[in-house]
This record gives C-alpha cells, structure tokens and sequence, in this order.
DNA sequence: TTATAATATGAATACTTATTCATATATTAA
DNA sequence: TTAATATATGAATAAGTATTCATATTATAA
C-alpha cells in the first residue's frame, strides 16, 4: 500500500487527526454504547422507559435471575444511564437522564431504516 | 422476594411487557450500539464524520494493522453503519446514513454530561 | 500475463465480559 | 434481637469477540 493523493481524503485525515477524542474520551463515549449494546441490558432500558420500578418488577419485565439483573443494573449505573434511590426495603431504578431515551429512539429510527 | 405491589410499577410492567421488542428487533437495536461500543470501531465512525475515505487514509487517521481496520470495516459494513464504494484499485468508506451521525452525536453529549 | 498495489478474509489466539452460584448486606417486622 | 424480605456482590466459568498472522482477491500498470 503506497499513495493514495486524493486531496479530500488528507484533508478528511488532517481534521479527523485534530479533533480526535483523547483516549479518556474516547472510553468515555464508547462505553454508553457498549452498555446499551447488551440486549439483556437494553432490556432493562426499555422497561425503565415506562417509568421508575423496583428490581422485582425490573426482574418480572425482563426475566432473568435476580443476580444477574443485579449485576446488569450495576453496570448501568457505574456508566449512569440509570439512576436509584432506596424507598423502604426496595431500591427504585430510573433512566439517569433524556439523553437515554433520545440515543435508544435513534438506536430503534436506525434499526428500522436498516430493516432488510 | 414476595412482593411490591405498588400500582405504577406494576402498570409499569405491564406496558413494558406489551411494548416488548422481539429477540430479532432487540438484537438489531442493540447490534447498532454494540458495533459503536468498540474504541477502534469508534475511532473510524468519527474519522469518516470528516467525510468519504479510502482504507489507506483510515489506517492514517486512526492507527493500527491494515488487517485489523479491515476487519472493522466489516463489521461496521455489516451493521450498516458505514457503507462502501470502489474506484479503482481504492475502497472508499463513507456513514451509511445520519442516523449514525446523530447517533453518535447523542454519545458525545452524553459523555459530556457524565463527566467527573 | 506478470508484477504490484489495495483491500479482504480464514483461522488461531488472547481478552473481555456475561452469567451463575453461593453468600453478604440492609431494611423491616415480629 | 431474631427472622424474613429485598438487593448486592465476589469468584468461577462460559461465551463472545477483537486482534494478529498468513494468505487470498481484485484491479491496474508494465
């Protein structure tokens, strides 16, 4: 692979060099998406849409083991797509923010477009 | 766990479950999002936001083995993130739609927002 | 029609991460 | 203060997948 000399592409390549996430950034954007790309994650997103719930009726939404939907609403917290607060003996869950239901409404715009 | 009977998380479960993707349409949402989870596959979706590029300069702009972007490429092809062209003996990658663009706009924001 | 350039691909390996199992913590009720 | 309920967590394993290496394919030029 020598040349390519196409004056567009090293301009492309000039700006994409320039404005360039830091690798800290980088992880920081990629993780969002690497969170709602686990469809038993997603799940529990969806549900959640629907308003804040407890992880029993998080459990009865998405089915699974109680550990297991544990283990994913900690992911989804560390990350902050959702957030909690304890009410009595139950925790409540809820979407952390709009950005959430905006990036999964893109999500499902671009999974319909891309319908085969 | 017996049971929360609050009525909001129940009619929550509810319309979560009627509203419910199938496995098919979840695993396409979620596919979107896994795809763009990754750091190198990231890196070329924000490389091309610049515009069409040949494999050449993709490799310039992001770093790596030829065989490895390659790769990537697939993937991103297969998910319809980005779509690809010939000319000549070159490959030229472009963002299969705005979707993506926006997509991953959403991303950034939300990353900004989640800062420390 | 051979050589070279540009890109793609199969197989193997190395990493990452989801899931499971057993157990721990926290809250309320008795 | 003991028992029961609700949720969380550590460790182990299993599943998935990114990366690498070697090689194949496709297009052009000599």
């Amino acid at each position: 692979m020598t040349i390519c000399e196409k004056k567009e592409h090293e301009q492309a390549v000039g700006s994409a060099k320039r404005e360039a996430l830091s690798e800290e950034q980088l992880g920081r954007v990629c993780n969002v998406f690497r969170v709602l790309g686990e469809p038993s994650r997603m799940k529990i997103v969806l549900a959640l849409t629907g308003g804040e719930m407890c992880v029993y009726h998080i459990l009865q939404a998405v089915g699974g083991t109680q550990s297991g939907v544990s283990h994913q609403l900690r992911v989804l917290k560390d990350n902050r797509i959702v957030r909690s607060r304890r009410e009595g003996q139950n925790i409540l869950y809820s979407l952390a923010d709009d950005h959430i239901v905006e990036i999964v409404a893109m999500g499902r715009a671009h999974m319909d477009c891309a319908e085969e």
